[in-house]
DNA sequence: TTGAAAGCGTTACCAT
DNA sequence: ATGGTAACGCTTTCAA
């Protein structure tokens, strides 16, 4: 209907429109350019021309002298985590509303994200958001060479010159531990993600702060490494000991999916009776009534916000500095573990804030 | 460290790439383009040369030239639906793995992908994969007139020229009829995803085959749109009946984790004692004990991987017609329905193939 | 308001 | 094997 042509021909150029229109090919880009000095008469006339030739603006040539190419490359591992399906769909509704999309490449979990980078830089996007993996400080240096910021998303970096958003993964930790001794637990347990990845790391302190404010012994550990199958090696291993835990600290949500599996229906226990099960971020699955599962909240569509906030600030922002944004959580009490005090029910929604630690 | 330039100065270019290393520019383009004619000797001087600067080919003067972007726009919805997460990460490492790269479009779920298909054109893609969604015969003859080929996974269109990469749809709502008939059930229910999508139509058209043929009354029939409280809802609806079913079709397993949620825990419902749920994807969590969910499989490897290299064949080979491929399934026979005899173990599964049904 | 012309950073096609 | 030059389709001066 809107093509004479077929499909063995080019697509109509801005020139073809302004040949038909009777304009120069200048005046078909100030019709497509919002805000451009242009009549309202010629202006109608080249869009009813381009409507015709079913042209629009090839947005490749239009990055190539903008020096912008409006794609945000966004990396990605962990897709069978909940939280980041999750992420990235609100992620790329949030960008596309802003003209902004996504370029996706996957990453191997434990890795840098240097390998797929050189293909990233080549696209020349206008930003690098790295979701649950870090890249190398040579490729840090490479991109602020490049004039590309890169954000850090659940995870964050030394000290290179890049933003991140996270979650309060030392509070939330700690929190835990806190809970879990305030619910009379004796023998505690910590299965940790990635053990390189800043999140396990500050999850892991947090909690062992714990432990140690209240004189206990370090807990019991497993490395679950943020996958299922990981997770559910750990928690044989941990639920196998003549002292097992009593209550464990699951690294993140889809491992504590995985453990209370295994507690369940490997060794026949009973969540919370037997053994306790907290997590972390507080996805979907965390709240079907089979798992009911404690967690610390991780808020994505505010740390979706947060990141896209300071990636556009960062891209179209005057000389910006790079930002480390913390989102605070909540403790989402639910049935996976002892129900101490100090609950409260905010919006329908028990949860833990002891005295002292309001968010 | 390969930067002796300022972050606010531009990327270097093959031209200052050329200066520095003593040839053209020409040469220097030679130089990144395999099997290109150059000498071994001037070839090593100027990757020299680029990596001093940090130079990399950009990607968007390429694709301006060369007309290819090497870009497959991807147009998703349902990210809640794990089987989703799986395809979008196997079909992106394969399309990695072939110099392709995705562009990520949200679409919302029940509706055509028309609104972002404006702006996905502009990008120029070498071609368009809709997982879960449609477009409009109109959208779709643009993309024919402008060379763009499209593939619907997990969908059919159709009298479009568009291709189509699928599971077993009818075969699998069939033979998911039988099963329960043979398992000795008297009143079906079926819960529908998205009305208008082609699959949820075709896993349905099986399963009233299969009632039919057996005389058995038409299925209940609720409606569930694919997603999570949808199906929830659905199932209230069913199982609140005086005549509720004692079997139930749920159209894909996101669904029939739900309603596996509300049978068991808001109506106390056993299963499959008390009702016998089924679900179709074979998604991972299906596989989780708490679920145990007998399911029709969509193997999302193979599936991509045939998506993968349709989209190949219509991008770089010569004429190509659409296709419209079939991917082979299993019914997964696991826990949460009631088994009749017929079952055969498969490298250690449990599958129901009847006699004259081999795939 | 409009048009002409100069790029943007490549690849492709000539010559050499 | 190499260099020069013309595109690719657009935005952005700069004059008119």
């Amino acid at each position: 209907m809107s093509q004479t042509r077929g499909s063995s021909n080019r697509p109509a150029t801005a020139t073809d429109v302004a040949r038909i229109a009777g304009v120069s090919q200048s005046a078909v880009s100030r019709a497509f350019t919002p805000g451009a000095s242009i009549a309202a008469e010629t202006k109608l006339r080249i869009i009813e021309a381009a409507r015709t030739l079913g042209y629009r603006p090839n947005a490749i040539a239009r990055s190539l002298i903008t020096r912008r190419s409006r794609v945000i490359g966004l990396v990605a591992a962990y897709l069978q985590n909940h939280f980041y399906p999750d992420v990235l769909e609100l992620m790329s509704r949030r960008f596309q509303a802003l003209g902004y999309h996504i370029l996706l490449f996957t990453a191997d979990a434990a890795a840098h994200a240097d390998p797929v980078m050189e293909e990233i830089l080549a696209y020349r996007v206008d930003g690098l958001i790295l979701a649950s993996t870090t890249l190398s400080s040579a490729l840090a240096a490479d991109c602020r060479a490049a004039g590309i910021p890169v954000l850090l998303f659940n995870r964050t970096a030394r000290a290179s010159q890049v933003s991140s958003v996270t979650g309060e993964n030392e509070r939330g930790g700690r929190l835990i531990g806190e809970f879990l001794i305030a619910g009379g637990h004796r023998r505690f347990g910590f299965v940790a993600g990635v053990e390189v990845s800043s999140t396990s790391q500050d999850r892991e302190r947090g909690f062992r702060a714990a432990m140690a404010a209240h004189g206990l012994p370090e807990p019991l550990r497993a490395v679950g490494h943020y996958t299922f199958d990981g997770a559910a090696a750990a928690a044989r291993t941990l639920l196998s000991r003549p002292d097992r835990p009593d209550a464990i600290f699951c690294g993140n949500d889809h491992m504590a999916l995985a453990i209370s599996e295994v507690a369940r229906f490997e060794f026949g226990l009973k969540v919370p009776q037997d053994v306790s099960l907290v997590g972390f971020d507080d996805v979907g699955p965390a709240r079907w009534a089979s798992f009911s599962l404690t967690s610390f909240s991780q808020p994505v569509s505010t740390m979706v916000d947060r990141a896209v906030e300071v990636m556009i600030e960062q891209i179209e922002g005057e000389a910006p500095v790079p930002r480390d944004v913390i989102v605070p959580g909540e403790l989402i009490v639910r049935g996976s573990a002892r129900v101490p005090a100090g609950c409260v029910s905010i919006n329908g929604q028990l949860v833990w804030r002891p005295e002292g630690s309001a968010p």
